[in-house]
DNA sequence: TCTTGAACCTCTAGTTACTAGAGATTGTAT
DNA sequence: ATACAATCTCTAGTAACTAGAGGTTCAAGA
């Protein structure tokens, strides 16, 4: 059994952030000592890390719970699990997409100024002020 | 002049978020009427529209009211708002990195799946749970 | 001119996933 | 026994809005 400093530096996850998943239900309630400090096992090892990988991966919170809970009932269809994982890569896929026509405007946007000159002049600003100077496909929708 | 409604309308912004930008002095208080309603002129939807446009590329509230800031000042140096834009992109490029990994692992883990089984066996939720089952190079850091 | 209903007003609270800090208590090493 | 790092709970703050309550104003038709 080990205190929650402990298992913050083998998981590399804040202590903080600890307590707020304990709060949110990824983890379960720490037993705790005399004098009411957490205590954990390898069991909540285990569950941290891989909180903690699916966090890294960009899975939500509540796509955590989901997953916790399909690992949590071994013979269960694993159909939702895929289904997640499916999901959380076409957004990663959406967000490449939009960055990188975020990147190009802003790339064309950089290099017609070099900062040398006044804002009067600047390609910068008056890309921004006049929708008619850049590609226009970066939208929001 | 024209209402808040009618500027939402013109530039695609929400009303309430119109109302967010006056609060964060991007916009500067309208005009009211009698009646204590807001009203908007060219210069009104001129400036919403710069936001809107920068807000699209992604940059910070914070960056938009310094470029603002610069906008206004037609005879100041612009080297600040070529700094925003290219610590915007640098910014961008970064993301996309990171995203790039995740979307390598998250493809790979997917694939090792077809939802068809239990959980138990599932490749998904495997290799969550074990770090050793991935490529190991998406941590947050 | 009167009425009605859409549009407007302000204010508060909720969203995501934490982070920071205050003030009090506990654990542990000397 | 004592000191001090680590822990505890609780509140508030972050970014950039969004949603909703409860009340007022504007504009168009009768």
């Amino acid at each position: 059994m080990f205190s929650i400093g402990e298992l913050s530096k083998r998981t590399k996850v804040k202590v903080p952030t600890i307590r707020y998943y304990e709060e949110m239900g990824l983890l379960p309630e720490a037993e705790r000592t005399a004098g009411n400090q957490r205590r954990y096992d390898k069991a909540g090892l285990e569950r941290l890390s891989f909180i903690r990988h699916a966090r890294d991966l960009g899975f939500s919170i509540e796509a955590v719970s989901s997953l916790i809970e399909l690992q949590d009932h071994p013979d269960r269809s694993c159909e939702a699990a895929t289904d997640i994982a499916a999901s959380q890569l076409a957004d990663v896929r959406a967000k490449i997409k939009r960055l990188r026509t975020l990147e190009k405007e802003l790339s064309r946007i950089s290099k017609g100024c070099d900062g040398e000159g006044v804002s009067e002049d600047c390609y910068v600003l008056a890309s921004l002020a006049d929708h008619n100077l850049c590609d226009g496909e970066h939208q929001k929708a």
